[in-house]
DNA sequence: TAAAAATATAATAATATTTGAATATATTGT
DNA sequence: ACAATATATTCAAATATTATTATATTTTTA
C-alpha cells in the first residue's frame, strides 16, 4: 500500500498533457512506441522519455517483441484518473454550512471583492 | 465545461503535497490562513502563496471576516480527487488480452528483463 | 556481417516551479 | 492616529521539468 506522498508523486507524473494522451491510448490496448509517435506530434526521443518516466513510476510496463516494445498499463489507479478527468461537473460546490467555523473567525463575512 | 487541457492543468496544480493537505483540510470545513499555518509546517507567506495559486485556478475561494480570510472549497472535482488518492489498490491491472494488438508487433513477447 | 529499423540514453538548453526573505496592505483595538 | 494582527505580494535564488539534439543499443534482415 503506497504512502500518501507516493500517491501524490504519481498524480504529478500523470498530470501532463502528453502523458495523459499516452495513458488514454493505453486504456484502449497495447501500443508500441511508433504507434505513439504517429498520433502524438512529438519526436521519438521525447516519446521514449515520457514512457520511461511512466515506467520508472510503475505506471506502465512492456513486453519485448523483437525490436518492438509493447507497452501496457500496470497501475490500477490510471483508469480511475482518466474517468475522473473526463467527468463533467456543472455546479460549484455548495457554500459551507454557516457561521463560526474557523477557530478564530466567523464565516461567512463579506464576499471577496 | 472545462477543456481537457484545463483539467490537466488543474490536476497538476493540485498534485503537490502542501496543496493536497490544504484541500483535505478544506473538505472538512472552512479554514483561515493561520489555521493552516498551525498544521502545515511552512511559513505564512508560503501558505499564502499556495492559497493564492489555488484561488487563481478557481479551486478555492474565500470570505473576508475582519482581518481574517475564511477559505473554502469551490471546485467540485476536488473531493473526488481526494477520494481517489485515498483509495487503496491491491492488484496491478490484468495483462491485456492476448496477441497481435499493436499495429506492427505481437503482444506478448518476452517480458522485459 | 553490414545496413536498417525501433527504441533508449545522455547532455544540454529553455522554462517553470518552489521557497525564502523582505516588504506591503488592510483591519481592528486603543 | 498608532500599534498590533492577519494576510498578501514581490523579488530572487534554488531546483525541477521539459524538449531538443546527438548518439548509443538491440534486433532483424539482406
Amino acid at each position: 500500500m503506497r504512502s500518501i506522498g507516493k500517491r501524490i508523486e504519481l498524480l504529478k507524473v500523470v498530470a501532463h498533457p502528453v502523458r495523459i494522451k499516452i495513458l488514454e491510448e493505453l486504456t484502449k490496448g497495447v501500443k508500441c512506441v511508433s504507434d505513439f509517435e504517429e498520433f502524438l506530434e512529438i519526436s521519438q526521443p521525447n516519446v521514449s522519455q515520457h514512457l520511461s518516466l511512466l515506467r520508472r513510476f510503475g505506471v506502465i510496463d512492456y513486453y519485448v517483441d523483437g525490436r518492438l516494445r509493447c507497452y501496457f498499463l500496470k497501475d490500477p489507479i490510471v483508469p480511475d484518473i482518466i474517468k475522473l478527468l473526463n467527468r463533467d461537473y456543472y455546479e460549484e460546490l455548495p457554500a459551507p454550512a454557516c457561521c463560526p467555523v474557523t477557530k478564530k473567525g466567523k464565516y461567512p463575512g463579506q464576499k471577496r471583492r
